[in-house]
RNA sequence: CGGGGUGUGGCGAAGUUUGGUAUCGCGCUUGGUUCGGGACCAAGAGGCCACGGGUUCGAAUCCCGUCACUCCGACCA
């Protein structure tokens, strides 16, 4: 079963998570160093399960009118200076152009770390009026960022992404799509990559630099630590102002556009393998599996074996899911720990007995169960256990996340809580900075999000004792 | 950016203390036998020992520097 050791190349995941994690994303062949650290090469199938992300995304982010642009990768220094917290959030981790060629530059380059600044400046150039209003974009593409520290997917120097940048002309209506944004990034975790997700507003202490507002999913990994998934931003008409962008309203007068941006990354590949890996390797939601079955074939050197997996591999095909034939020489059990450790949804076992008998072997990657199905059912039996490997991945995330999520009411129940178990520990809070501050000294966690979904476990505030306002996650995070 | 660890064919390691020109397992190639949970036999190929200096008759080994990976902090999608 499952919970047996097959795959001796991979650390366990009790032994080392962090080893395990870096085992995975090699020998899953998602990723490879390259010579520059925190740069790293995108593996075909690891760059695969990225385009299964984008066209599902994609699709969505267009239902709701976003249209795709792409904006220069410069960013020249005065353009980025416009916007002060901006500026102080993102200077430090910058890297720069100053040459052209052998000239030195006039003006040095950052190497774009996001692009509100680049919206910014088109948006002035393309908003006149009300009409022009609003203006929903998106852009696919890598951005930069020197970070100290890098690991695969968590946190790269360069890594891909898609930003969204909207312009509107009230409050309200942005403040509707910074919320519209988050529930769709929400139900694509849920639904697709099937992570549960926490939704809730960041802190101020926790926020983008230069929004009045920021949204986030937060996620649970298998350490029971924390992993924000994806943000929505508000942002108020804060860079309009500072770049000076402005529309005439029906009743003619001058006014700032309110704006939004919204992101989710590659960081998302990396939730879904310390949410659903186990120490086999990965573990795949089948919606983004580059291969959602594999068929191995048994014996296939025997008459009519491999013809009839062929077959199998076209009819299912034909009915819209990825399919590969391991036709290699290698062993049948060499194939099943292969593919297991390749996180593949479901495989296909097909030999002389099942030919005779008109059936063949269905195993599922999440739990490891095998059922004998018949081939005239194959393509409905194959669409039905899909949709029960994703939702048994969901559901065993989910109660990963319930039954780490604890209640305290004081400072020294919360780190307690948090040394003994890890995971989410909510309370109460006065909803000041002071105490989220002395909850990372003490306790080592910093504020997640105060969740949608409010509670009210006690009056007062667990870190000081004052009065409480809000119920508050804490944890510790990638 | 501070503290620790590591770097030897594609992968994992031995060799470094005590200098003498590289060893083992896996993988790879070719041929054959196998095939329902990582098969076996035989014959092969593959290494500026991370990089750059230095010491020495001679350096994987000693010295200095650089880079990368990794863990623990600080910072972050």
């Amino acid at each position: 079963m499952a919970k047996e050791k097959k795959v001796e190349q991979i650390t366990d995941m009790e032994v080392d998570f962090t080893q395990w994690y870096t085992d995975v994303c090699k020998k899953a062949e998602l990723i490879d160093y390259s010579s520059i650290k925190g740069m790293f090469i995108y593996r075909p199938y690891g760059y695969a399960i990225w385009e299964n992300i984008q066209a599902q995304l994609d699709a969505e982010f267009k239902k709701t009118g976003a249209e795709n642009v792409y904006m220069p990768m410069l960013i020249p220094e005065s353009l980025l200076q416009k916007e002060k917290d901006h500026v102080e959030g993102f200077a430090p981790e910058c890297a720069w152009v100053t040459y052209g060629g052998s000239e030195k530059l006039e003006e040095r380059y950052c190497i774009r770390p996001t692009s509100e600044t680049l919206f910014c400046e088109h948006f002035r150039n393309v908003i006149q009026s009300h009409r022009d209003l609003p203006k929903m974009y998106n852009q696919w593409c890598s951005v930069l960022r020197w970070e100290k520290t890098s690991r695969p997917f968590l946190r790269h120097r360069e890594f891909l992404w898609q930003e969204g940048h909207t312009m509107h002309a009230t409050k309200e209506e942005a403040e509707q799509e910074t919320e519209l944004m988050l529930k769709v990034y929400a139900d694509f975790c849920e639904n697709v990559l099937a992570m549960p997700v926490t939704k809730g507003r960041k802190t101020e202490k926790e926020k983008f630099n230069g929004a009045e507002a920021t949204y986030t999913i937060e996620c649970m990994m298998h350490d029971r630590k924390a992993l924000q998934a994806g943000t929505s931003h508000f942002f108020g008409d804060g860079f309009a102002k500072a770049f000076d962008i402005t529309f005439a309203s029906k009743d003619n007068k001058r006014e700032h556009p309110f704006q939004t941006s919204w992101g989710v990354s590659t960081r998302l590949i990396g939730g879904i393998i310390m949410t659903h890996g186990d120490n086999n390797g990965l573990v795949l939601p089948p919606k983004v599996a580059p291969i959602q079955i594999v068929v191995v074939p048994i014996a296939q050197h025997k008459e009519g074996v491999l013809d009839k997996a062929y077959e199998l591999a076209e009819r299912l095909k034909q009915s819209g899911l990825r399919v590969k034939v391991d036709a290699s020489e290698q062993s049948p059990g060499w194939k099943f720990a292969e593919y297991e450790m390749k996180g593949v949804p479901l495989r296909l076992e097909i030999g002389p007995k099942d030919i005779e008998k008109n059936q063949c072997v269905l195993a599922r990657r999440d739990n490891g169960e095998k059922s004998f199905i018949s081939l005239d059912a194959l393509e409905s039996c194959a669409a039905e256990l899909l949709e029960q490997v994703h939702q048994g991945m969901y559901d065993r995330a989910k109660k990963n996340l319930t039954e780490h999520t604890y209640d305290a009411e004081t400072m020294e129940e919360a780190k307690r809580l948090q040394q003994e178990h890890g995971g989410f520990i909510r309370t109460m809070w006065c909803g000041d900075q002071a105490c989220e501050i002395k909850m990372k000294e003490e306790a080592g966690m910093t504020s997640r999000c105060i969740p949608f979904e409010q509670e009210k476990l006690s009056d007062k505030c667990a870190i000081c004792g004052k009065e409480a306002k809000k119920m508050i996650y804490w944890g510790v995070a990638y």
